[in-house]
DNA sequence: TGTACATCAGTGAACGCGCGTTCACTGATGTAC
DNA sequence: TGTACATCAGTGAACGCGCGTTCACTGATGTAC
């Protein structure tokens, strides 16, 4: 494997064989390190080895680029929630958390993709194939409240399916983006997000007629909603 | 008035007079039109009809320009959150809920001023005077949670004050990231933030025990929670 | 009130730098026959 | 199987530009006496 030490253009030759995917991935480690602000098209090309005239040859300036990172983005963001919902299984709210938990564990593990996404400034319809993929992953969350209306207690008034599922979106990014992104913006918190949004959404969950314990069976997941101002936690009491 | 239309620097001789100020604006308006990535020192110094090594007299760099106009920015976001606060007046319901809603007001009325705060790669804790003004910010939600919490049906468990001001902090911030942001990244919306953000907090409530309809006589504001997926809204039906 | 002087808050020219972009070019690859 | 040719995907040099930053400087202001 000594030839992984080795000059990569002596390496690969003229052509570099598959320069679009090094880009995005160079463009990703620029944006984890230095933010969407501050990455380049140049840095880019440096960063694949390749001369900085070599990328308009895959993308027509820095904002296409961008762009199809939001959008990659977004697809593993919508693989990453699918896999967490896994068609509600074993039950519809346990599904449902691990959805939550999900989406933060994106923004913590992926905030080149989490900024590029959500706060790079490039607009959710820039592009179709953009626009699409963030439709799809929110269809993800989307399908899932659809599936926790069916079960609500009639009796108690909710909002449309629509509706909760935009709720929940709106929770879990403000809790990720306030509290669980990767990079130095996130904010001190005492405790971790996970809790936090666990907690506000069996609240949410109540509201609407849940009951919090739905499976006496198994008390070890999820926590039970703490039930006063003392609690063990390492914040204290709250007044 | 003739004065306004004249060549600034004939007009103010060679002191400004008032340059601090002027940098700080000028920044505010060029995050406006061109988003927190691109603004420049160089651009400021030139809105504010200044040489370009005249802003070196005010800031360090770049960095403390943005700190301070983030700083400013949660100094007037407390003062609107307080005034939509005002103690609780008429009663402890209505007023959280007007917070909710200056809440949004602002991330639409002040993009500039919200990525700054938020999303601008400024580290929340980059400055002791940042970090307090945040953190007095936060106060008014945290003691209108307190206000709340006060009042909470007392059978009904229910999360430290702390706590629930985190979780409406997130719940805002997500709905005013996601859908009341005053530029281009703004995600269509099948209803209004505010409407959006108000049921959020009222199905929040009501799992904390809060009964929704607290004020029978005045049926005006809010309006009730939509109570199936067949609204009267633009979305349809949700299934 | 006047004057001398220190300090403040700007100037403007200069610098090195890296960026985005273009251009004619060329090596590598694929394909028709 | 070999060969001619078209196309693809890169090179590297060059350009103009605006940025951040520095420097010695200077006009304006404030203050001590």
């Amino acid at each position: 494997m000594s030839w992984r030490k080795e000059e990569r253009r002596a390496e690969r030759g003229y052509h570099h064989g598959n320069l679009k995917e090094a880009l995005l991935q160079a463009a990703l480690d620029l944006i984890a390190q230095k933010g969407a602000a501050g990455f380049t098209f140049a840095d880019a090309a440096r960063m694949a080895g390749v001369s900085p005239a070599a990328p308009y040859r895959h993308f027509r300036d820095r904002d296409e680029l961008l762009s199809s990172i939001a959008q990659r983005g977004f697809e593993q963001f919508e693989a990453q929630l699918a896999a967490a919902w896994d068609d509600g299984r074993p039950d519809t709210v346990t599904a449902f958390e691990r959805v939550g938990k999900a989406y933060l564990a994106f923004a913590r593990t992926e905030p080149a993709f989490y900024s590029a996404m959500f706060e790079s400034g490039v607009a959710a319809d820039s592009t179709a194939g953009l626009l699409a993929a963030g439709e799809r992953a929110f269809g993800v969350i989307r399908a899932a409240a659809e599936r926790l209306a069916a079960l609500a207690p009639p009796n108690v008034p909710r909002p449309p399916a629509l509706m909760m599922a935009l709720h929940i979106w709106s929770m879990s990014h403000g809790v990720a983006s306030l509290f669980a992104r990767g990079d130095a913006a996130r904010r001190k918190l005492p405790m971790s997000p996970e809790e936090l949004l666990e907690a506000e959404v069996l609240i949410y969950l109540r509201g609407l007629g849940f009951t919090t314990d739905r499976r006496p069976a198994s008390a070890a997941e999820p926590p039970p909603l703490p039930d006063d101002d003392k609690p063990a936690g390492p914040w204290g009491r709250s007044k």
